[in-house]
DNA sequence: CCAATTTTTTGAACAACGTTCATTTTTCTG
DNA sequence: CAGAAAAATGAACGTTGTTCAAAAAATTGG
Protein backbone atom coordinates (compact mmCIF):
# COMPACT_ATOMS: atom_id res chain seq x y z
CA UNK A 1 0.00 0.00 0.00
CA UNK A 2 2.97 2.27 -0.45
CA UNK A 3 0.79 4.32 -3.75
CA UNK A 4 -1.70 5.99 -1.48
CA UNK A 5 1.17 7.50 0.35
CA UNK A 6 2.64 8.51 -2.54
CA UNK A 7 -0.35 10.04 -3.83
CA UNK A 8 -0.99 11.48 -0.83
CA UNK A 9 2.91 13.53 -1.22
CA UNK A 10 2.11 14.11 -5.09
CA UNK A 11 -1.03 15.58 -3.88
CA UNK A 12 1.27 17.84 -1.69
CA UNK A 13 3.69 18.59 -4.42
CA UNK A 14 1.29 19.70 -6.76
CA UNK A 15 -0.18 21.96 -3.95
CA UNK A 16 3.06 23.09 -3.16
CA UNK A 17 3.56 23.96 -6.91
CA UNK A 18 0.19 25.57 -7.48
CA UNK A 19 1.17 27.94 -4.53
CA UNK A 20 4.55 28.70 -5.37
CA UNK A 21 3.29 29.42 -9.10
CA UNK A 22 0.41 31.74 -8.01
CA UNK A 23 3.21 33.76 -5.53
CA UNK A 24 5.50 33.84 -8.30
CA UNK A 25 2.64 35.11 -10.26
CA UNK A 26 1.57 37.47 -8.42
CA UNK A 27 4.50 39.46 -6.77
CA UNK A 28 7.41 37.85 -8.56
CA UNK A 29 10.32 35.63 -8.15
CA UNK A 30 12.42 37.48 -5.50
CA UNK A 31 9.13 37.16 -2.76
CA UNK A 32 8.70 33.92 -3.03
CA UNK A 33 8.92 32.71 0.40
CA UNK A 34 9.30 29.24 1.94
CA UNK A 35 7.10 29.82 5.02
CA UNK A 36 4.25 31.96 2.91
CA UNK A 37 4.20 29.07 0.48
CA UNK A 38 3.55 26.21 2.77
CA UNK A 39 0.96 28.26 4.68
CA UNK A 40 -0.65 28.82 1.26
CA UNK A 41 -0.63 25.15 0.55
CA UNK A 42 -1.55 24.53 4.13
CA UNK A 43 1.19 22.29 5.27
CA UNK A 44 4.13 22.86 7.96
CA UNK A 45 7.22 24.43 7.27
CA UNK A 46 9.59 21.55 6.76
CA UNK A 47 6.87 19.49 5.02
CA UNK A 48 8.19 21.52 1.84
CA UNK A 49 11.97 20.09 2.54
CA UNK A 50 10.58 16.34 2.30
CA UNK A 51 8.30 16.85 -0.98
CA UNK A 52 11.64 19.08 -2.73
CA UNK A 53 15.43 19.04 -2.19
CA UNK A 54 15.32 22.93 -1.91
CA UNK A 55 13.07 26.16 -2.35
CA UNK A 56 15.46 26.38 -5.71
CA UNK A 57 14.28 23.12 -6.63
CA UNK A 58 10.75 24.08 -6.50
CA UNK A 59 11.18 27.12 -8.69
CA UNK A 60 12.77 24.94 -10.87
CA UNK A 61 9.51 22.84 -11.28
CA UNK A 62 7.68 25.91 -11.31
CA UNK A 63 9.95 27.21 -14.60
CA UNK A 64 9.77 23.62 -16.10
CA UNK A 65 5.70 23.63 -16.03
CA UNK A 66 5.67 27.28 -17.59
CA UNK A 67 8.11 26.02 -20.37
CA UNK A 68 5.39 23.25 -21.10
CA UNK A 69 2.73 25.54 -20.94
CA UNK A 70 4.72 27.80 -23.16
CA UNK A 71 5.82 25.05 -25.69
CA UNK A 72 1.97 24.12 -25.91
CA UNK A 73 1.17 27.09 -26.98
CA UNK A 74 4.18 27.57 -29.74
CA UNK A 75 2.98 24.17 -31.41
CA UNK A 76 -0.73 25.34 -31.40
CA UNK A 77 0.32 28.08 -32.61
CA UNK A 78 2.19 26.78 -35.21
CA UNK A 79 -0.69 24.82 -36.20
CA UNK A 80 -2.89 27.36 -36.10
CA UNK A 81 -0.67 29.91 -39.07
CA UNK A 82 -0.43 29.71 -42.60
CA UNK A 83 1.91 26.71 -43.46
CA UNK A 84 4.51 29.02 -44.91
CA UNK A 85 7.32 29.18 -42.99
CA UNK A 86 7.77 33.05 -42.49
CA UNK A 87 4.36 32.58 -41.26
CA UNK A 88 5.09 29.77 -38.93
CA UNK A 89 8.17 31.57 -37.78
CA UNK A 90 6.37 35.39 -37.46
CA UNK A 91 3.52 33.52 -35.34
CA UNK A 92 5.77 31.66 -32.89
CA UNK A 93 7.56 35.16 -32.40
CA UNK A 94 4.30 36.74 -31.59
CA UNK A 95 3.21 34.24 -28.91
CA UNK A 96 6.42 33.99 -27.38
CA UNK A 97 6.07 37.83 -26.48
CA UNK A 98 2.52 37.45 -26.02
CA UNK A 99 2.87 35.07 -23.55
CA UNK A 100 5.74 37.10 -21.77
CA UNK A 101 3.69 40.38 -21.66
CA UNK A 102 0.61 38.24 -20.54
CA UNK A 103 2.58 36.51 -17.80
CA UNK A 104 5.44 38.71 -17.06
CA UNK A 105 6.43 37.27 -13.74
CA UNK A 106 6.44 33.90 -14.59
CA UNK A 107 8.20 34.24 -17.94
CA UNK A 108 10.98 36.35 -16.02
CA UNK A 109 11.23 33.81 -13.69
CA UNK A 110 12.55 31.57 -16.70
CA UNK A 111 15.63 33.91 -16.64
CA UNK A 112 16.22 35.28 -13.38
CA UNK A 113 16.67 32.30 -11.76
CA UNK A 114 20.07 31.34 -10.85
CA UNK A 115 20.65 27.37 -10.20
CA UNK A 116 24.07 25.33 -10.17
CA UNK A 117 25.08 24.43 -13.72
CA UNK A 118 24.69 20.30 -13.81
CA UNK A 119 20.96 20.34 -12.45
CA UNK A 120 20.39 23.14 -15.84
CA UNK A 121 22.25 20.82 -18.15
CA UNK A 122 20.77 17.75 -17.01
CA UNK A 123 17.11 19.53 -16.68
CA UNK A 124 16.64 21.98 -19.52
CA UNK A 125 18.40 20.45 -22.21
CA UNK A 126 15.59 18.07 -22.63
CA UNK A 127 13.01 21.11 -21.77
CA UNK A 128 14.62 23.67 -23.64
CA UNK A 129 15.19 21.98 -26.97
CA UNK A 130 11.51 21.95 -28.42
CA UNK A 131 11.99 25.67 -28.46
CA UNK A 132 14.71 25.45 -30.88
CA UNK A 133 13.27 22.32 -32.62
CA UNK A 134 10.00 24.37 -33.64
CA UNK A 135 11.96 26.76 -35.51
CA UNK A 136 14.38 25.01 -37.38
CA UNK A 137 12.01 22.98 -40.07
CA UNK A 138 10.62 26.38 -41.42
CA UNK A 139 14.01 28.39 -40.84
CA UNK A 140 15.65 25.44 -42.95
CA UNK A 141 13.11 25.97 -45.74
CA UNK A 142 13.40 29.59 -45.53
CA UNK A 143 17.29 29.12 -45.60
CA UNK A 144 18.80 25.95 -47.57
CA UNK A 145 22.37 27.33 -47.96
CA UNK A 146 22.80 26.20 -44.37
CA UNK A 147 23.90 22.99 -43.04
CA UNK A 148 22.01 21.00 -40.06
CA UNK A 149 24.65 22.04 -37.45
CA UNK A 150 24.63 26.15 -38.92
CA UNK A 151 21.06 25.67 -39.22
CA UNK A 152 20.76 24.54 -35.84
CA UNK A 153 22.61 27.56 -34.05
CA UNK A 154 20.85 30.55 -36.76
CA UNK A 155 17.40 29.16 -34.87
CA UNK A 156 19.32 29.85 -31.64
CA UNK A 157 20.13 32.80 -32.30
CA UNK A 158 16.74 33.65 -34.34
CA UNK A 159 15.57 32.66 -30.62
CA UNK A 160 18.10 34.61 -28.93
CA UNK A 161 17.24 37.83 -30.91
CA UNK A 162 13.82 37.93 -30.16
CA UNK A 163 14.11 36.95 -26.61
CA UNK A 164 16.54 39.73 -26.27
CA UNK A 165 14.29 42.23 -27.37
CA UNK A 166 11.12 40.75 -25.23
CA UNK A 167 13.66 40.80 -22.35
CA UNK A 168 14.51 44.71 -22.52
CA UNK A 169 11.26 45.63 -23.12
CA UNK A 170 9.55 43.74 -19.98
CA UNK A 171 12.54 45.13 -18.07
CA UNK A 172 11.02 48.26 -18.73
CA UNK A 173 13.88 50.20 -18.48
CA UNK A 174 14.82 53.09 -21.41
CA UNK A 175 16.84 50.61 -23.68
CA UNK A 176 13.89 48.64 -24.47
CA UNK A 177 11.03 48.91 -26.91
CA UNK A 178 7.65 49.93 -25.08
CA UNK A 179 5.49 47.07 -24.41
CA UNK A 180 2.81 48.30 -26.93
CA UNK A 181 4.75 48.35 -29.75
CA UNK A 182 6.68 44.63 -28.36
CA UNK A 183 4.43 42.12 -30.51
CA UNK A 184 4.88 44.91 -33.76
CA UNK A 185 8.66 44.84 -33.38
CA UNK A 186 8.89 41.54 -32.62
CA UNK A 187 6.98 40.29 -35.91
CA UNK A 188 8.70 42.84 -37.77
CA UNK A 189 12.55 41.54 -36.26
CA UNK A 190 11.83 38.41 -37.29
CA UNK A 191 10.68 39.32 -41.19
CA UNK A 192 14.12 41.11 -41.24
CA UNK A 193 15.70 38.12 -40.49
CA UNK A 194 14.32 35.54 -42.26
CA UNK A 195 14.61 37.35 -45.27
CA UNK A 196 17.60 36.18 -47.63
CA UNK A 197 21.07 34.31 -46.66
CA UNK A 198 23.66 36.21 -45.49
CA UNK A 199 27.78 35.19 -46.67
CA UNK B 1 37.33 72.80 6.84
CA UNK B 2 33.80 70.96 5.50
CA UNK B 3 36.10 69.42 2.40
CA UNK B 4 38.26 67.57 4.74
CA UNK B 5 35.39 65.50 5.67
CA UNK B 6 33.79 65.33 2.48
CA UNK B 7 36.86 63.78 0.97
CA UNK B 8 37.30 61.08 3.72
CA UNK B 9 33.23 60.48 2.85
CA UNK B 10 34.29 60.04 -0.97
CA UNK B 11 37.01 58.17 -0.15
CA UNK B 12 35.35 55.46 1.84
CA UNK B 13 32.37 55.93 -0.77
CA UNK B 14 35.51 54.66 -3.62
CA UNK B 15 36.65 51.87 -0.83
CA UNK B 16 32.92 50.28 -0.98
CA UNK B 17 32.61 50.79 -4.68
CA UNK B 18 35.57 48.74 -5.18
CA UNK B 19 34.86 46.27 -2.66
CA UNK B 20 31.42 45.59 -3.87
CA UNK B 21 32.72 45.69 -7.65
CA UNK B 22 35.36 43.44 -6.73
CA UNK B 23 32.62 40.75 -5.05
CA UNK B 24 29.64 41.38 -8.11
CA UNK B 25 33.13 40.36 -10.53
CA UNK B 26 34.31 37.63 -8.31
CA UNK B 27 31.36 36.06 -7.06
CA UNK B 28 28.36 37.27 -9.21
CA UNK B 29 25.65 39.96 -7.65
CA UNK B 30 23.58 37.26 -5.97
CA UNK B 31 26.08 36.69 -3.41
CA UNK B 32 26.99 39.93 -2.79
CA UNK B 33 27.09 40.50 1.27
CA UNK B 34 27.19 43.86 3.65
CA UNK B 35 29.41 42.13 5.48
CA UNK B 36 31.99 41.21 3.40
CA UNK B 37 31.95 44.57 1.61
CA UNK B 38 32.29 46.11 4.33
CA UNK B 39 35.39 44.20 6.06
CA UNK B 40 36.67 44.43 2.62
CA UNK B 41 36.73 47.94 2.91
CA UNK B 42 37.98 48.03 6.05
CA UNK B 43 35.03 49.80 7.90
CA UNK B 44 32.46 48.91 9.92
CA UNK B 45 28.80 47.28 8.85
CA UNK B 46 26.78 50.20 10.02
CA UNK B 47 29.16 52.62 7.81
CA UNK B 48 27.81 51.27 4.32
CA UNK B 49 24.63 52.64 5.62
CA UNK B 50 25.97 56.26 6.07
CA UNK B 51 27.22 55.74 2.22
CA UNK B 52 24.80 54.71 0.88
CA UNK B 53 20.71 54.43 1.31
CA UNK B 54 20.78 50.71 0.44
CA UNK B 55 22.69 47.38 -0.35
CA UNK B 56 20.65 47.98 -3.94
CA UNK B 57 21.72 51.71 -4.10
CA UNK B 58 25.55 50.68 -4.43
CA UNK B 59 25.00 48.17 -6.49
CA UNK B 60 23.21 50.50 -8.86
CA UNK B 61 26.82 52.94 -8.65
CA UNK B 62 28.75 49.75 -9.40
CA UNK B 63 25.99 49.11 -12.59
CA UNK B 64 27.07 53.14 -13.60
CA UNK B 65 30.26 52.48 -12.72
CA UNK B 66 30.28 49.57 -15.75
CA UNK B 67 28.26 51.40 -17.66
CA UNK B 68 30.47 54.22 -18.17
CA UNK B 69 33.58 51.58 -18.71
CA UNK B 70 31.22 50.25 -21.31
CA UNK B 71 30.48 53.58 -22.94
CA UNK B 72 33.98 54.62 -22.98
CA UNK B 73 34.93 51.29 -24.87
CA UNK B 74 31.64 51.42 -27.28
CA UNK B 75 33.09 54.92 -28.11
CA UNK B 76 36.47 53.74 -28.99
CA UNK B 77 35.26 51.38 -31.07
CA UNK B 78 33.56 53.43 -33.12
CA UNK B 79 36.42 55.92 -33.81
CA UNK B 80 38.76 52.53 -34.24
CA UNK B 81 36.64 50.99 -36.98
CA UNK B 82 36.16 51.72 -40.09
CA UNK B 83 33.87 54.76 -40.86
CA UNK B 84 31.42 53.23 -42.50
CA UNK B 85 27.73 52.28 -41.13
CA UNK B 86 27.97 48.87 -41.73
CA UNK B 87 31.67 48.64 -39.82
CA UNK B 88 30.51 51.47 -36.89
CA UNK B 89 27.70 48.64 -35.74
CA UNK B 90 29.55 45.21 -36.22
CA UNK B 91 32.15 47.10 -34.25
CA UNK B 92 29.90 48.02 -31.62
CA UNK B 93 28.33 44.96 -31.49
CA UNK B 94 31.60 43.16 -31.30
CA UNK B 95 32.83 45.26 -28.18
CA UNK B 96 28.84 44.76 -26.46
CA UNK B 97 29.51 40.91 -26.84
CA UNK B 98 33.27 41.01 -25.86
CA UNK B 99 32.59 43.13 -22.79
CA UNK B 100 30.05 41.00 -21.66
CA UNK B 101 32.59 38.05 -21.87
CA UNK B 102 35.17 39.63 -20.85
CA UNK B 103 33.07 40.62 -17.30
CA UNK B 104 30.61 38.27 -17.14
CA UNK B 105 29.33 38.87 -13.55
CA UNK B 106 29.69 42.80 -13.65
CA UNK B 107 27.28 42.47 -17.14
CA UNK B 108 24.86 40.78 -15.51
CA UNK B 109 24.27 42.70 -13.03
CA UNK B 110 23.30 45.17 -14.86
CA UNK B 111 20.24 43.50 -15.76
CA UNK B 112 19.75 41.09 -12.98
CA UNK B 113 19.63 43.88 -10.57
CA UNK B 114 16.08 44.74 -9.17
CA UNK B 115 15.40 48.10 -7.96
CA UNK B 116 11.88 50.28 -7.79
CA UNK B 117 10.89 51.80 -11.45
CA UNK B 118 11.36 55.09 -9.61
CA UNK B 119 15.43 55.03 -9.17
CA UNK B 120 15.60 53.42 -12.84
CA UNK B 121 14.36 55.48 -14.71
CA UNK B 122 15.45 58.81 -13.06
CA UNK B 123 18.95 57.20 -12.99
CA UNK B 124 19.36 55.13 -15.79
CA UNK B 125 17.20 57.14 -18.45
CA UNK B 126 20.66 59.23 -18.96
CA UNK B 127 23.04 56.61 -18.54
CA UNK B 128 21.64 53.94 -20.77
CA UNK B 129 21.03 56.73 -23.48
CA UNK B 130 24.23 56.28 -24.82
CA UNK B 131 23.96 53.35 -25.78
CA UNK B 132 21.22 53.96 -28.08
CA UNK B 133 22.52 56.78 -29.55
CA UNK B 134 25.83 55.52 -30.77
CA UNK B 135 23.40 53.18 -32.82
CA UNK B 136 21.22 55.77 -34.18
CA UNK B 137 23.80 57.44 -36.77
CA UNK B 138 25.01 54.58 -38.60
CA UNK B 139 21.88 52.84 -38.71
CA UNK B 140 20.13 55.82 -40.14
CA UNK B 141 22.90 55.84 -43.07
CA UNK B 142 21.51 52.20 -43.45
CA UNK B 143 17.62 53.20 -43.56
CA UNK B 144 17.13 56.44 -44.39
CA UNK B 145 13.17 54.81 -45.06
CA UNK B 146 12.80 55.30 -41.04
CA UNK B 147 12.01 58.91 -39.77
CA UNK B 148 13.35 59.90 -36.68
CA UNK B 149 10.80 58.04 -33.77
CA UNK B 150 11.07 54.99 -36.06
CA UNK B 151 14.75 55.34 -36.25
CA UNK B 152 15.11 55.07 -32.61
CA UNK B 153 12.66 52.42 -32.23
CA UNK B 154 14.83 50.21 -34.71
CA UNK B 155 17.76 51.29 -32.73
CA UNK B 156 16.18 49.68 -29.48
CA UNK B 157 15.17 46.78 -31.56
CA UNK B 158 18.71 46.38 -33.31
CA UNK B 159 20.12 46.51 -29.90
CA UNK B 160 18.13 44.23 -28.22
CA UNK B 161 18.40 41.60 -30.41
CA UNK B 162 22.42 41.71 -29.79
CA UNK B 163 21.51 41.87 -26.22
CA UNK B 164 19.55 38.96 -26.09
CA UNK B 165 21.95 36.43 -28.17
CA UNK B 166 24.56 37.44 -25.65
CA UNK B 167 22.03 37.14 -22.48
CA UNK B 168 21.16 33.68 -23.46
CA UNK B 169 24.49 32.78 -24.49
CA UNK B 170 25.91 34.13 -20.94
CA UNK B 171 23.21 32.00 -19.07
CA UNK B 172 24.80 29.03 -20.63
CA UNK B 173 21.29 27.16 -21.14
CA UNK B 174 21.03 25.06 -24.13
CA UNK B 175 19.03 27.58 -26.01
CA UNK B 176 21.85 30.09 -26.25
CA UNK B 177 24.62 30.20 -28.78
CA UNK B 178 28.20 28.32 -27.40
CA UNK B 179 30.13 31.48 -26.12
CA UNK B 180 33.25 30.38 -28.52
CA UNK B 181 30.52 31.50 -31.55
CA UNK B 182 29.08 34.38 -29.88
CA UNK B 183 31.04 37.18 -31.48
CA UNK B 184 31.06 35.53 -35.18
CA UNK B 185 27.46 35.06 -34.04
CA UNK B 186 26.90 38.83 -33.36
CA UNK B 187 28.43 40.28 -36.54
CA UNK B 188 26.61 38.00 -38.62
CA UNK B 189 23.59 38.95 -37.16
CA UNK B 190 24.18 42.53 -37.23
CA UNK B 191 24.79 42.08 -40.74
CA UNK B 192 21.49 40.60 -41.59
CA UNK B 193 19.89 43.21 -40.00
CA UNK B 194 21.39 46.07 -41.34
CA UNK B 195 21.16 44.63 -45.07
CA UNK B 196 17.96 46.03 -46.17
CA UNK B 197 14.70 48.02 -45.59
CA UNK B 198 11.82 46.23 -44.46
CA UNK B 199 7.76 47.07 -45.46
C1' DC C 1 -8.05 -5.24 17.27
C1' DC C 2 -4.14 -3.73 19.73
C1' DA C 3 0.71 -2.98 20.58
C1' DA C 4 5.16 -2.31 18.32
C1' DT C 5 7.57 -0.30 14.71
C1' DT C 6 8.28 2.40 10.89
C1' DT C 7 7.28 6.53 8.36
C1' DT C 8 5.78 11.10 7.96
C1' DT C 9 4.75 15.60 9.68
C1' DT C 10 5.72 19.25 12.54
C1' DG C 11 7.44 23.79 14.12
C1' DA C 12 11.02 25.39 17.41
C1' DA C 13 15.76 26.41 16.78
C1' DC C 14 19.84 27.91 13.99
C1' DA C 15 22.81 30.46 11.02
C1' DA C 16 23.13 34.18 7.88
C1' DC C 17 21.19 38.07 5.86
C1' DG C 18 20.02 43.44 5.49
C1' DT C 19 19.13 47.17 8.33
C1' DT C 20 18.82 50.22 12.51
C1' DC C 21 20.34 53.02 16.27
C1' DA C 22 22.12 53.94 21.03
C1' DT C 23 26.73 54.37 22.19
C1' DT C 24 31.46 55.52 21.56
C1' DT C 25 34.98 57.81 19.12
C1' DT C 26 36.57 61.37 16.42
C1' DT C 27 36.55 65.91 14.63
C1' DC C 28 35.56 70.65 14.65
C1' DT C 29 34.83 75.19 17.05
C1' DG C 30 34.91 79.24 20.23
C1' DC D 1 41.61 72.96 25.88
C1' DA D 2 36.75 72.20 26.95
C1' DG D 3 32.52 71.69 24.97
C1' DA D 4 29.60 70.73 20.93
C1' DA D 5 28.77 68.49 16.64
C1' DA D 6 29.51 64.85 13.55
C1' DA D 7 30.84 60.34 12.21
C1' DA D 8 31.93 55.55 13.02
C1' DT D 9 30.83 51.52 15.42
C1' DG D 10 28.91 46.85 16.20
C1' DA D 11 25.34 44.77 19.15
C1' DA D 12 20.65 43.91 18.36
C1' DC D 13 16.34 43.20 15.53
C1' DG D 14 13.35 41.20 12.15
C1' DT D 15 13.36 37.95 8.14
C1' DT D 16 15.26 34.77 5.43
C1' DG D 17 16.22 29.32 4.11
C1' DT D 18 17.17 25.13 6.24
C1' DT D 19 17.60 21.44 9.84
C1' DC D 20 16.24 18.01 13.08
C1' DA D 21 14.57 16.14 17.57
C1' DA D 22 10.15 15.29 18.85
C1' DA D 23 5.21 14.35 18.00
C1' DA D 24 1.72 12.32 15.11
C1' DA D 25 0.20 9.07 11.84
C1' DA D 26 0.40 4.96 9.29
C1' DT D 27 1.82 0.25 8.73
C1' DT D 28 2.60 -4.24 10.36
C1' DG D 29 2.85 -8.66 13.23
C1' DG D 30 0.57 -11.43 16.52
Amino acid sequence: MSDKRESRKAELRGRLLDAAEAQIAREGLASLKAREVTREAGCALGALYNVFEDLDRLVLDVNLRTLSRLKVMLAEACEAADPTPRAQLEALATVYAEFALGEPQLWQALFNHRVPMEVITDVYRTEHAPLIELIVPPLGILRPDLTGANLVQRARTLFSAVHGVVHLSLLGRVVGVPQEMLVEEVRALVQTLTKEPVA
